[in-house]
DNA sequence: GTTCTCGGCCG
DNA sequence: CGGCCGAGAAC
């Protein structure tokens, strides 16, 4: 006889993954239940634990419920140590690549955006029309940008650049190697004029005073002269270019030649 | 060997 | 009480 366990699809899940509730049917525990979940691969899961362990550093199943397979909003609130604990394991081992933002730190493969409470009912003071529509932005989330690094085709990794000594990091962790993230992030993101953090207040107390809109870097000037020394570069790095692809172009057109004579001969 | 199942520990 | 996992039973 096939007895087919129910394998039910779970909608809170990514497409492909079951979950299976299994009866104990006999002993002291008779009638008790077991929950495991099925990846797309085949891989049984068998408790929340073993799934976070699977799924890695960049998933935080916090507010799953593994029994019911459901997101429980409400589990949200004992996350004391979790933090630390995530944010020591992100600087020592891989940077996490969700850079998406906004995102929790705390995202789980289950969506988990973002949101922002503007209007409570009967609750004057958290009423904000003027707000409402902005999104929402976490304080330092370019400390996550600490450890990426571009590399070439073959892996090699990019030499980074050199920044000028006017710029200077902001807030903790002010290390310049996320400085060049968080401006490079900062243009790439708003068509703004990038500034970095006009307040001195922000200096002292980044936590309250940031400006979120702009990098962590400390309010600079471009003169002139810095425009012009980067028209410079600009049009060498051009030239380099035009260079190239004229040698480039010359040496198709060589092989192509040889080609026909290889064919002719 | 793998998979299934229940016991039992531990928080 | 329930989550988690060890380990014996079953295959």
């Amino acid at each position: 006889m096939i007895m087919e366990r129910k394998k039910t699809d779970c909608p809170a899940l990514p497409p492909g993954w079951k979950k299976e509730e299994v009866i104990r049917k006999s002993g002291l525990s008779a009638g008790k239940s077991d929950v495991y979940y099925y990846s797309p691969t085949g891989k049984k899961f068998r408790s929340k634990p073993q799934l976070s362990r699977y799924l890695g550093n960049t998933v935080d199943l916090g507010c799953f419920d593994f029994r019911t397979g459901k997101m429980m909003p409400s589990k949200m609130q004992k996350n004391k140590q979790r933090l630390r604990s995530d944010n020591l394991s992100l600087s020592k081992g891989k940077p996490d690549l969700n850079t998406a933002l906004p995102i929790r730190q705390t995202a789980s493969i289950f969506k988990q955006p973002v949101t922002k409470v503007v209007n409570h009912p009967n609750n004057k003071v958290k009423t904000d029309l003027q707000r409402a529509t902005e999104q929402p932005r976490q304080l330092f989330w370019e400390k996550r940008l600490k450890g990426l690094r571009s590399s070439d085709v073959s892996e090699e990794v990019l030499r980074t650049m050199d920044l000028p000594k006017g710029l200077q990091s902001i807030g903790p962790d002010s290390s310049d190697e996320t400085l060049l993230s968080a401006i490079a992030s900062a243009l790439h993101m708003s068509s703004a004029p990038i500034t970095g953090q006009t307040s001195s207040a922000a200096e002292k107390n980044p936590a309250i005073w940031l400006n979120s809109s702009q990098p962590l870097c400390r309010a600079f000037t471009v003169t002139d002269e810095d425009i012009r020394e980067q028209e410079l570069k600009v049009h060498q790095a051009r030239r380099s270019l035009e260079e190239a692809l004229m040698a480039d172009t010359l040496a198709r057109a060589n092989e192509s030649v040889r080609d026909s004579e290889d064919r002719a001969a």
